[in-house]
DNA sequence: ACCTAGCACGCACCA
DNA sequence: TCCCTCGGCG
DNA sequence: TGGTGCGTGCTACGCCGAGGG
């Protein structure tokens, strides 16, 4: 693995390794996907002194672009002016003089603009910050000079990462985590590891993930205007997000699925801030261009909406025929079993129900208040819901999770393999699958693989596998009261499609010392939801003794009235 | 994959 | 004055 | 009353301190 040390004593500049890692083997790897400009920026960077690299590091893991001077505090930069100005010379920085007012007024403290009189004399001792910001700017109030840089290149780095990490949420903090063992990960091998060979594409995605940002805003200020409507900024936030929608891209590659994915999620995020604004043609034209759940199921609710039955009813055929997410299935089959009536499911349940009064008090979870009755009752229970059955799955199938196929793993921090939700993650794999259903047949070998893996991953971030909600008796006690062939069906199941069935178990685990049985627990208000009872029936199908248990708070019939 | 995903909960609406 | 959020940090 | 739809909030490293209310 990687050496490094993040002792800021031994090694006070040990941010700056990282960086320096990052960028090498982003140069390494990558070199064909840069351009010229690029290549050249990255490598005056790294003929600049210490101090300015590392200045430049310490800016680029903070957030937003502009700081001020007066308040950089480095201790291993000796000479923090010199570096300023190496960056800048080298257009790594640039210097706020002036042209920015604004700022002036927003990197000061409130108790700044307090002792300069701005406060007092625009009146704004009970303003809030905005207010504030706002009133100063626009009145013009004088302030003293105040030295402000603004970070420079940043495209340039934030591409450096993207291509290392294949991501835009995993940054340099990555290796800090890591090295301090907050997060460890497996090792993956890395000799041809690559993210993307093709330049076009990383932009491609940037992009997506660019406008899957700007849609998330949208997505906020359409709540906001829900709650408290504003025509204004209604008709603004309706054109901000016809063009977001005209911008989206048509894939040239449709073969890579990380692009794919981008897209899929970006069209349903359009598709619902057009629904919660009301524009439903154009929410209808979002969700026509994906089949991720739940662009069907939004569909047919708009067609309906829309008096467009026959059209409906199409699109609940095609989630009955085509979809496997059991909220979309539901949805069809209720639909097209006609108007309903009450007391008659869409699916026949095949587990059993139970009702149970409870004093509940206001701490601990419903889950837990039933884990500590049935433990009155000298029943032994834990909450496990999707950590049992994904747990033993991470667990047997581990080495498979993280072979090394081709694409599948480009840096060291890597907690799943790219294609892991993919159709054809296990197409990909499917001699290791049958080798291991094999083996697992043996209960010995089940047995020994478990404590096997356990013992030697421990800690090690893995999907399925929630360390510490689980125990290493507790799995075995579930791989010892379970028949293999339930065993294996679970695992096909969640196989099938590992996104949309690696949710939904039941809450509890209650053992005794002839089985186990599974409880799902429903507090007073809460429902069952599709996933849940899909697993339940499956479970229950099983052999599995599987309840739902429907808590009923005690009412206190003594003391106050009211 | 914290720029998410899974879960519970609370409220409105309907027959 | 306290309490809370958020950002910086290892 | 139960069945629905839909929005919200919580939780994910943890500590510390500045800033804001
Ligand atoms: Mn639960
Ligand atoms: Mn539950």
């Amino acid at each position: 693995m990687l050496r490094f040390s993040t002792d800021p004593l031994a090694n006070p500049f040990y941010y700056l390794d990282y960086l320096d890692y990052l960028l090498d083997f982003v140069a390494c790897r990558y070199q064909k996907l840069l351009h010229p400009r690029e290549q050249e920026y990255l490598i005056n960077f790294q003929y600049l002194p210490k101090d300015a690299r590392a200045l430049y590091a310490r800016l680029l893991q903070r957030k937003g672009n502009y700081f001020r001077v007066d308040r950089l505090e480095y201790r291993e930069i000796e000479d923090l002016d010199r570096a300023i100005e190496d960056l800048i010379a080298q257009q790594f920085l640039s210097s706020i003089k002036g042209q920015r007012p604004d700022l002036d007024v927003r990197l000061r403290t409130k108790a700044e603009l307090a002792k300069l009189g701005a406060l007092e004399a625009l009146n704004l001792k009970k303003a809030s910050r905005g207010e504030i910001d706002e009133a100063v700017l626009l009145k013009n109030y004088p302030l003293p000079f105040l030295p402000i840089i603004q970070l420079e290149r940043v495209g340039l780095f934030e591409l450096c990462q993207y291509l290392f990490f294949g991501n835009r949420h995993q940054n340099i903090s990555e290796f800090i985590t890591a090295d301090l063992g907050i997060f460890r990960y497996e090792t993956v091998d890395l000799e041809s590891a690559q993210a993307f060979d093709d330049r076009s594409l990383v932009d491609a995605c940037r992009l997506v993930d660019h406008m899957r940002g700007w849609a998330a805003l949208l997505d906020k200020e359409s709540r906001k205007l829900n709650r408290d409507p504003d025509t204004e900024r209604t008709t603004a936030l309706a054109a901000g997000l016809r063009t977001l929608t005209a911008m989206v891209p048509v894939p040239e590659d449709t073969r890579n699925s990380l692009l794919l994915r981008g897209l899929d999620k970006l069209h349903l995020a359009l598709g619902q801030v057009h629904e919660r604004l009301g524009l439903i043609p154009e929410a209808l034209s979002c969700y026509q261009h994906t089949e991720r759940a739940p662009a069907r199921e939004r569909c047919a609710r708009l067609l309906l909406k829309q008096n467009q039955y026959p059209e409906a009813r199409v699109v609940c055929e095609q989630i009955l025929q085509h979809s496997v997410d059991p909220h979309e299935r539901a949805y069809a089959s209720r639909q097209l079993s006609g108007p309903k009536r009450t007391g008659e499911a869409s699916e026949t349940r095949r587990f059993t129900t139970e009702r149970l009064i409870l004093a509940l008090t206001e701490g601990p979870s419903v889950e837990q208040q039933v884990i500590n009755y049935l433990s009155s009752q000298n029943q032994l229970a834990q909450h496990t819901e999707n950590h049992l059955y994904p747990g033993l799955f991470g667990l047997f199938f581990w080495d498979i999770i993280f072979a090394p196929i081709a694409g599948a793993f480009h840096h060291p921090f890597t907690r799943q393999p790219a294609d892991l939700f993919e159709p054809d993650f296990v197409r990909c794999r499917s001699d290791l699958f049958r080798l291991r259903f094999d083996e697992l047949s043996s209960s010995r070998f089940r047995a020994a693989t478990l404590a096997q893996n356990w013992h030697a991953k421990k800690g090690l971030s893995n999907p399925f596998v929630a360390w510490h909600s689980l125990e290493l008796d507790t799995l075995e006690y579930v791989v010892d009261h379970t028949p293999w062939p339930a065993l294996k069906a679970i695992f096909e199941r969640l196989l099938s499609q590992l996104q949309t069935f690696r949710s939904g178990f039941p809450d509890l685990l209650c053992m005794t010392a002839e089985g186990y049985r599974l409880i799902e627990v429903k507090g007073p208000g809460d429902r069952l939801q599709s996933h849940q009872t899909a697993w339940l029936n499956f479970l229950a199908d099983l052999g599995i003794p599987t309840t739902v248990m429907h808590i009923e708070a005690l009412i206190e019939t003594s003391g106050k009235s009211g």
